[in-house]
DNA sequence: CCGATTACGTTGCAACTGCAATGCAAAAAC
DNA sequence: GTTTTTGCATTGCAGTTGCAACGTAATCGG
């Protein structure tokens, strides 16, 4: 064999460079050559690692979706041992909403994406596995919640998860279209989870997350 | 003055085609001569009634959004004079899912236009109007439906209504998704109806929707 | 040392893109 | 009846697209 290159970190590399110009102009803008350019390096070599641009826009998707994942349990394991159902949520929630411009850049692409796998199903089969996942863990939350007799009116667990689930995202949704501020869907994020789980403790009241461990190195 | 058209009109007989390409293979296919064939017209006529494309995507966008406000507007003048707020609010929000084949169709190309504008600001000025429009009008019937004494747990109304139409939002994208089927988002969005105004009256229960006067001519 | 294999870079091509330019027919204005 | 304005079709062009083809340099097994 000859000159050994680890695959995978320039397969990153590439998708790395693809979603910046899919945040910057939008998924039209992905061309072959954009992203060789982006990346800093040739046309060729991006064919090289993807025979196909539908190939690297898979690729591209699944890095995505890695990428939340990763902020969210980054997240969830900052918080320490056994957190509140409540404080659990809040937190994953809140960390998939573009509130700051590097979320609002990965949901700008996550979008992109969105809106490009409804028109190609075939590209989107792990989403609903990751989906169906994150609905299953905020019932069980839920269900937890609601064992500890938080709450008063009792709601169905996954519809409520459902519905929970659907915030987020729609908030996401009117928050990259500028429909208003961070504050009021974090403010909308926190009545929600008032309604579900009943009024949260006095003592988070305000917090708008809690703090990091250290900052990405 | 010569051949009179409505000008109007073969603007909007384009846009119709426009939508149909981008709901069918997304807006990165919309291009003039796809669109020109898909209308069945010369792209030399699509050039002719808009100058560049830009000012055609501009005003398919107004398109979608005046059919989609139509659709409303339509379901909810069918429900007689002064229907619940829970009634009405039911049916605005359930007009707007993509529950059906067509409704789908126009669910993509707005997708892809909350794409496209999250990319391009200066397109969607009129899309934070119509929501911020939506929003009052949802915190206003929270408001009565509260004030009527529906509710036990009172819920901030403008909160309530931000996170009631980000649910309709967050339930619309997964649906067009694919990730659950349509009864899943009907429950979630009848429990948050629950949760905000408390559980509907019986005589409601299991209608999916209000009866048509008449099918569309 | 030597073919074999891998990692690129370069070039080329057919298809497509938005758009300008031109042509022309019809009908209203005069 | 001529002129002028409008509606629309055709053609052409420069730029971009995805992708195949080919080239070359490096590095390993033998």
């Amino acid at each position: 064999m000859p000159k050994r290159v680890d695959h995978g970190e320039r397969r990153k590399l590439i998708a790395d460079a693809l979603m910046r110009v899919a945040a910057e102009r939008g998924l039209e803008a992905v061309s072959l050559r954009h992203v060789a350019a982006e990346a800093g390096v040739s046309s060729g070599m991006v064919q090289h690692y993807f025979r196909t641009k539908d190939e690297m826009m898979t690729f591209a998707l699944s890095v995505v979706r890695d990428r939340s994942e990763a902020r969210v349990t980054r997240a969830v394991s900052a918080l320490g041992d056994e957190p509140s159902p409540r404080t659990l949520l809040r937190t994953m929630l809140t960390e998939l909403l573009p509130l700051d411009e590097a979320r609002r850049a990965d949901g700008r692409v996550a979008l992109a994406f969105l809106a490009f796998t409804a028109v190609r199903p075939a590209v989107a089969a792990g989403l609903h596995q990751e989906s169906a996942e994150l609905l299953a863990f905020i019932a069980g939350q839920i269900r937890t919640a609601q064992a500890a007799g938080a709450t008063q009116t009792r709601v169905d667990p996954d519809r409520a998860a459902v519905a929970l689930l659907a915030v987020m995202e729609g908030l996401g949704v009117y928050l990259l279209g500028g429909h208003y501020p961070p504050e009021t869907a974090l403010a909308a994020l926190d009545a929600q989870l008032d309604l579900l789980l009943g009024p949260e403790p006095a003592a988070q009241r305000g917090r708008a997350a809690p703090p990091r461990r250290s900052p990405a190195p």
